[in-house]
DNA sequence: CTGTTAGCGCATTCAG
DNA sequence: CTGAATGCGCTAACAG
């Protein structure tokens, strides 16, 4: 069945295409009878406006790309969740693409999305290629880099300092009198902001007088599995037991629990644990995951919110900090 | 900066934009030498085709919409994974809606995106209105309802029988030998599917003769969180304790672990859990969740292989079983 | 292989 | 308050 158009609404209502298409939008300047003929013409018909046409004709498209790297590492759909809910109350909408942390394939979703013409483009960037940069820099609509605060914008900024979040942990570790720490991640080649945190735990455990004893990272995904299958394999391997580890995630450091669990030690006695992200299943553990909250869902709603205000005109900050809080479980 | 359009690089090319257009596109009835000069032309003017253009002058959309009902609850992330990466990888891409469960947004999600003219609609339905139901039914586009293969479906259908799946679990735990048994729960009026599979367990229990002793739900969003709380409450409330407890989906049966051994509960031998989705948190646990494997990513998979033997005019099964597999853990 | 002619379905001018 | 003319940027169909 054809679609209906605006032009067979028109004619069954006895008016205009244009003031049919004017009683549907807003209705100002239709008189109170028109519109409600229109409407009911509309209704009649099963009329659902063709926004492509609509978006051509001038009305700015109502669609918002977002990128995320990865939708299997839980905080991208969190932050998704607080993208989405603010921006459909708004009346926008949301084009996804996944890179997948590849920076070709984020390159190529930059390039389809900007294609549709979108209002405005939130990214998660894996690793902007010089081409993906260029297209972002010229694509003159509201950008906002997600995750990262301390970076030099193309556009805006929203997210937490990476850095500062890992210097916190380390900084609580040694606080609490561990000496000997030790460092657990995953694909950090990959996911960079994961390495800046290592950075700043590993200058702070430096500044401190820390010692890290051992490190090991796999180049794959974060996971409870690999968690769990790296501590003990640290464990196994190091000369000498870490006091402490530092987990790249929550994921992860969850997985270092299930293995104390399975092995017998007594966490944080044996083996103190902290992770990253705050994320639900960490804080309802037996032992509560020590862990920094970084407000996936609120990083989601403050890039909407920056987006918004941009559309607004209101002037908006190039960088906002949405902040972490160290939280304080039993693992550390 | 005004965006560079087709006529600009046929101009710079010295040919006419509908060759530009060829050119740019596939190339096919071109002379290499003139796709060269075209080519060279987009890319010094850094040319992004306009996909809305595109798309109303007669290119089929290469959009296809997804609208889900959450991404809180980690199934859905986990099928749009499997949608995305396939979609992606033929030349398609995911306009996201996201639901909540609620029926008015859903009709909402589903006609701005139809506004869009997508390709095909992928839909994990909350509950449809009847307007949304006509809407689908009018739209005349390859439609995927995803999750459920037990249904009616308005066009096709993907997904695991959730009566089925709640009923191995109630054989699996009468057939161990469990005769008192309870059930905890999730917001079950939203997530009809949690509901069919309660169905199924309770039916199950019922013909093998086994007894539910209690019965406890939240009207809230499943999580770890929920699933402790209420398995306390539970076992505080019953005059006898069960001897095993089906849980909505795995999120709350990892509560109920969590509770037990912070209540210092041997599980199974006190008390026996299962749950559902074989999430990897469950599978890491020092005791793995016996709970059943739904092939979340498969489902997105299946779904968008249909969509795109559709597209190719092939034949396609209307309702298609991804199948499910009972994951026999320690918990029960 | 290339170009010309016509739209796609709607919204933005401007007149009434 | 309503309508007519015009064009958004691109591509399908035909003709060269």
């Amino acid at each position: 069945m054809k679609r209906v158009k605006l032009s067979q609404v028109a004619e069954l209502a006895g008016v205009s295409e244009i003031t049919a298409s004017r009683a549907l939008r807003n209705g100002a300047n239709v008189a109170p009878q028109t519109q409600k003929k229109v409407a009911e013409a509309a209704q009649q018909l099963g009329y659902l406006p063709n926004r492509i046409a609509g978006s051509l004709a001038g009305a700015a498209s109502n669609q918002i790309g977002v990128i995320v790297p990865s939708l299997t590492n839980n905080v991208f759909p969190q932050v998704l969740q607080g993208l989405e809910s603010r921006l459909t109350a708004a009346g926008y909408h949301t084009i996804l693409g996944v890179s997948d942390y590849l920076p070709e394939r984020e390159e190529v979703m930059i390039r389809t999305i900007l294609a549709w013409r979108p209002a405005a483009l939130v990214i998660g960037t894996a690793s902007l290629t010089d081409i993906s940069r260029k297209m972002l820099e010229q694509a003159d609509v509201p950008i906002v880099e997600i995750m990262d605060c301390d970076i030099e914008p193309i556009d805006m900024a929203a997210g937490i300092s990476q850095v500062q979040a890992g210097k916190a942990l380390g900084y609580y570790l040694t606080g609490r009198g561990y000496e000997r720490l030790a460092y657990i991640g995953h694909d950090l080649e990959a996911d960079r902001r994961a390495g800046k945190r290592r950075e700043g735990f590993l200058a702070a455990a430096r500044e401190t007088g820390a010692t890290i004893t051992a490190e090991l990272t796999a180049p794959a995904p974060s996971s409870v599995a690999l968690g769990r299958d790296l501590t003990a394999r640290l464990l196994a391997e190091a000369p000498q037991r870490p006091q402490a580890i530092c987990y790249s995630n929550d994921d992860m450091a969850v997985g270092g629990i299930f293995h104390c669990m399975a092995a017998g030690l007594d966490v944080p006695g044996d083996l103190a644990i902290c992770g990253f992200n705050g994320l639900d299943i960490g804080q309802q553990l037996p032992c509560p995951l020590t862990t920094i909250e970084s407000g996936r869902t609120g990083i989601g709603e403050q890039a909407a919110a920056m987006i918004l205000s941009r559309f607004q005109g209101t002037p908006t900050p190039t960088r906002l900090d949405t902040g972490f809080r160290l939280l304080r479980g039993a693992s550390a």
